[in-house]
RNA sequence: GCUGUUAUAGCUCAGUGGUAGAGCACUUCCUUGGUAAGGAAGAGGUCACGAGUUCAAAUCUCGUUAACAGCUCCA
C-alpha cells in the first residue's frame, strides 16, 4: 500500500506503483481534464512521474502558478515544433514560459516578423487539433549530445554539454516529429492549448549575452478557454492605454524633440508644475525628519571621479567635457550620481561623533549617457532629478538609520498612492562572477550584506534576492516598480556602503579620542521625479489626486453673467492655495465640461444664474460626474480638506 | 549598442511613382448657452533630415536623426 496525502489532508491509498495521471484519473476524470502537472513533497513534477512510496500530492490545475508554467512551457514547445515545420533549417534556443506566457528564441536566417507569426499561428492550431501526445525519455549525456549534433542543434548541444559534469540523465520531451532537449514539466498531450496568440517578435541574444548571436525570439500567450485568452488580451491592451509615454504626452505633461535628443525629455508647465510640487513637499519632510539640504555642482573635474571610483567603472557612462585621455589639460565630467559632491559637505572641517549621524539630502539633477535604445518616455532618460541623500553615520547608527530611510520611503510612496505595488529586492554582488565590477574585499562584502540582511529581517520587509545587482560600493534594497508593460525598474534604492569613506578620506573623531570611520547610507526617498511622474501617470491613468494635479479646479461660467462671481470664487479658492481657472470662452457649457473632464481636472464648478443667486456651485468631479449644487462655503471646504489631506 | 516596426498639418490618420487630403484642434465672425462636441468662414505641410535611382519621389534604395516594443545595460 501506498500513501498519497492530499491537499485537503485526506489520505489516498494505491495498491501499486503507478503514474502521476493514473492517480489523478482515479480522484476524477474532471480534475485529470484539467490537470497540468503535480507537486509531489511539495516538488512540481511531471503527470508522467511513477508514484511508488508515500508522499504528499497535490494536482496544479491552470489555476496555479505552476500549472500555468507547465501549460505555457508546452504552448512553446507547440511554437518550436510549428516553426520547424515552416522554415525546418531553423535553430532551437530555449523556450521558456515566462510571467504571462511563453516564448521561444530561435536562430534563423532572416528575423521572423509580425507576418509570420500569422502562419506559424496557422501551423500551431494544425498541431493542436492533431492532438499529439508528448513523450518522455531520457538519454545518457553522450547520446543525448550525439543525437542533438545529428538534428543539427548546436545551441542544444552547448546546454547539453553544460549538463555533462553532473552525471545525470538527459531529458527530452517529443511530440510527433518533433523532439525537444527539455526537464519538463509537460501536458500530456497538445489538445488542451486550445486558446493562444502570439503576442510579438523581437530580437533577443543567445545566453543573454550582448556580445553573443542575435536569435529571433517569439512572445506568446495561452489559455485553455478561448474567453480566458480574451479577457487576457483586452487587459493587456486596457494596462497600455494607461502608458504614460502615450497620456503622457497627450494631457501635454511631457514631450521630446529631435534637436535635444534621445532621453532628453522636455517637461510641459503640467508636468514641471506636478513635479515641483512633488520635490517642495519631500524636501520639507525631509527637513522634518533631520535632513540637511545641500546644492552641490552638476559638473566636476575628472579627479572627483577617479578618488571615487567612477572613473574606473563607469566612465563611459558618463558625459565627459575635454580629452578624457589628454592629462596634461582640465577635463571635465556631468555628474552621474551626487554622491562624492555631497562627501565634501562632510569633508568641509573636522568631524566628531557629534555631527553623526549626518544626513545630507538634494534634490539632485544627473546625467548618464545611456545606450541610445535604453530610453523610455520618463521612466528612462539621460537627464533626470532624483531625492538623493546620504547619511554619514556611527557604524552602531546603521539599524536605526535604516529603518529611517525605509519608514521615509514607504511613507511617501504610500502617500502618493504606489506602495501597494511595489516590491522589494535585497540586491547582492556576486561573488562567483565579480566581473571587476565590485570594489572591496569579500569579508567587506560578506559583511556589508550580513548587516543589511538582518537589519531587514528585523524590520519584517519581504523581499526576493538580486544577484549581480549590487552597485560597486555595497549592496542595496530596491524597491521594484512595475510600468503597464510589466516591465520592472527600481524607484527607490537604500544602499549600504562601507567602502568609499575611506577612498575619501572621511574620519570622525569618536568618544575615546580616535579617528573612526563612517559607515555612508546611500538613499533616495521618492526616487527619479521624472520616472515618479510617469508611474503616477500610469498608476492613476492620468488622473492624478487632487494634491498633486496641476489644475485643480476650473470655474466653467454658463453666461457672462457669471463673470464676476466667478472671479470671487476663483480668488477664494487661490487665497487657500488652490490651483485653479475660469474657462470664460464663449463657448457652451457641454463643450468646456467635455474638454475639462478629457484633461482630466479633477473639480469643476459650474457657476450660472442659478449659483450667482443663490452663492452657491453646482460641482462636478472627473471620477464622479456631476455631484450636483451645494453652498459655496461646502464645497470650497471640501476641496480643501482633500488638497490638505494629500487624498487620493 | 543589437533585432524589428515607424516618421505626412498642433493631434489622430488616409494617400504605393504623375497637381498634398480628412476629422479634431487653431483664428475670425455669429450664437448668452445648464452637465461630454452650437453654426459659418479662414489659416495651417520643403511629406523628419541628407544623398541616390527616375523624365518625374511623400511613395523606390542607402545613410542620419527621432519615436515605439523586445534584448542587453542601468552608479
Amino acid at each position: 500500500m501506498i500513501k498519497l496525502t492530499l491537499k485537503d489532508g485526506s489520505i489516498r491509498e494505491i495498491e501499486n506503483a503507478m503514474s502521476a495521471a493514473e492517480v489523478v484519473k482515479g480522484i476524477g476524470m474532471g480534475l485529470y481534464k484539467s490537470a497540468c502537472c503535480v507537486k509531489i513533497d511539495g516538488n512540481v513534477c511531471d503527470l508522467r512521474t511513477t508514484i511508488d512510496k508515500d508522499c504528499t500530492f497535490e494536482v496544479m490545475t491552470f489555476d496555479s502558478e505552476e500549472g500555468k508554467k507547465t501549460f505555457w512551457h508546452t504552448a512553446s514547445h507547440i511554437l518550436a515544433q510549428a516553426v520547424k515545420r515552416l522554415y525546418p533549417d531553423t535553430k532551437l534556443a530555449i523556450g521558456p514560459a515566462i510571467d504571462n506566457g511563453f516564448y521561444y528564441d530561435f536562430d534563423t536566417e532572416k528575423a521572423f516578423t509580425a507576418d509570420d507569426l500569422t502562419a506559424i499561428e496557422a501551423e500551431m492550431k494544425k498541431i493542436v487539433k492533431e492532438g499529439i501526445d508528448l513523450e518522455q525519455f531520457s538519454l545518457p549525456v553522450d547520446e543525448a549530445i550525439a543525437m542533438l549534433e545529428k538534428m543539427g542543434e548546436p545551441y542544444k548541444v552547448e546546454l547539453c554539454k553544460e549538463h555533462a559534469d553532473k552525471g545525470e540523465a538527459i531529458s527530452f520531451y517529443k511530440q510527433g516529429e518533433f523532439t525537444d532537449l527539455c526537464a519538463g514539466p509537460h501536458l500530456i498531450n497538445v489538445a488542451v492549448v486550445k486558446a493562444f496568440k502570439l503576442t510579438a517578435c523581437t530580437g533577443a541574444y543567445w545566453r543573454g549575452d550582448a556580445k553573443g548571436k542575435q536569435l529571433s525570439r517569439i512572445y506568446g500567450t495561452a489559455f485553455p478557454k478561448a474567453s480566458e485568452l480574451e479577457a487576457h488580451l483586452a487587459a493587456v491592451e486596457e494596462a497600455r492605454k494607461r502608458d504614460h509615454n502615450k497620456i503622457g504626452r497627450e494631457l501635454e505633461y511631457f514631450t521630446t524633440v529631435d534637436c535635444i535628443g534621445q532621453g532628453l525629455p522636455i517637461l510641459l508647465p503640467k508636468g514641471a508644475r506636478t513635479i515641483q510640487l512633488l520635490q517642495r513637499w519631500i524636501e520639507d519632510e525631509e527637513q522634518k525628519r533631520g535632513y540637511l539640504l545641500t546644492k552641490t555642482p552638476l559638473m566636476a573635474k575628472r579627479d572627483l571621479y577617479k578618488i571615487s571610483g567612477h572613473w574606473d567603472h563607469y566612465r563611459d557612462g558618463m558625459f565627459i567635457l575635454g580629452d578624457p585621455d589628454d592629462e596634461e589639460k582640465e577635463c571635465f565630467a556631468l555628474r552621474p550620481m551626487t554622491c562624492p559632491f555631497q562627501y565634501q559637505v562632510f569633508l568641509n572641517r573636522a568631524r566628531s561623533y557629534r555631527d553623526l549621524p549626518m544626513r545630507l539630502g538634494e534634490t539632485s539633477t544627473l546625467f548618464r549617457n545611456e545606450d541610445s535604445g535604453e530610453m523610455h518616455g520618463l521612466i528612462r532618460v539621460r537627464q533626470f532629478t532624483i531625492s538623493e541623500g546620504h547619511l554619514i553615520l556611527r557604524p552602531e547608527q546603521l539599524e536605526e538609520e535604516f529603518k529611517g530611510c525605509l519608514e521615509l520611503a514607504k511613507y511617501v510612496l504610500d502617500t502618493v498612492g504606489m506602495l501597494e505595488n511595489c516590491t522589494f529586492r535585497f540586491s547582492q554582488w556576486d561573488p562567483e562572477n565579480p566581473k571587476n565590477k565590485y570594489e572591496g574585499t569579500r569579508e567587506q562584502w560578506e559583511e556589508a550584506q550580513a548587516v543589511m540582511g538582518k537589519i531587514l529581517d528585523n524590520l519584517g520587509v519581504e523581499y526576493t534576492i538580486g544577484i549581480d545587482e549590487a552597485a560597486f560600493y555595497g549592496p542595496k534594497l530596491d524597491i521594484q516598480y512595475k510600468n503597464v508593460f510589466g516591465k520592472e525598474d527600481t524607484i527607490v534604492t537604500i544602499q549600504i556602503d562601507m567602502l568609499l569613506a575611506a577612498k575619501f578620506g572621511m574620519e570622525y573623531t569618536d568618544v575615546d579620542g580616535k579617528k573612526r570611520m563612517p559607515y555612508i547610507i546611500h538613499r533616495t526617498s521618492l526616487g527619479c521625479y521624472e520616472r515618479t511622474l510617469a508611474y503616477l501617470i500610469e498608476r492613476f491613468a492620468g488622473a492624478l489626486p487632487l494634491w498633486m494635479s496641476p489644475e485643480q479646479v476650473r470655474i466653467l461660467p454658463v453666461t457672462d453673467r457669471a463673470a464676476e462671481y466667478s472671479a470671487k470664487v476663483l480668488e477664494k479658492l487661490e487665497r487657500r492655495g488652490i490651483r485653479a481657472t475660469i474657462d470664460s470662452r464663449k463657448e457652451g457649457v457641454g463643450y468646456k465640461i467635455r474638454q475639462a473632464q478629457l484633461e482630466k481636472i479633477p473639480y469643476f464648478f459650474i457657476v450660472g444664474d442659478k449659483e450667482v443667486e443663490a452663492e452657491t456651485l453646482s460641482l462636478r468631479s472627473h471620477k464622479e460626474g456631476d455631484l450636483g449644487v451645494m453652498a459655496m462655503e461646502d464645497v470650497l471646504n471640501k476641496i480643501f480638506e482633500e488638497n490638505e489631506t494629500k487624498a487620493r
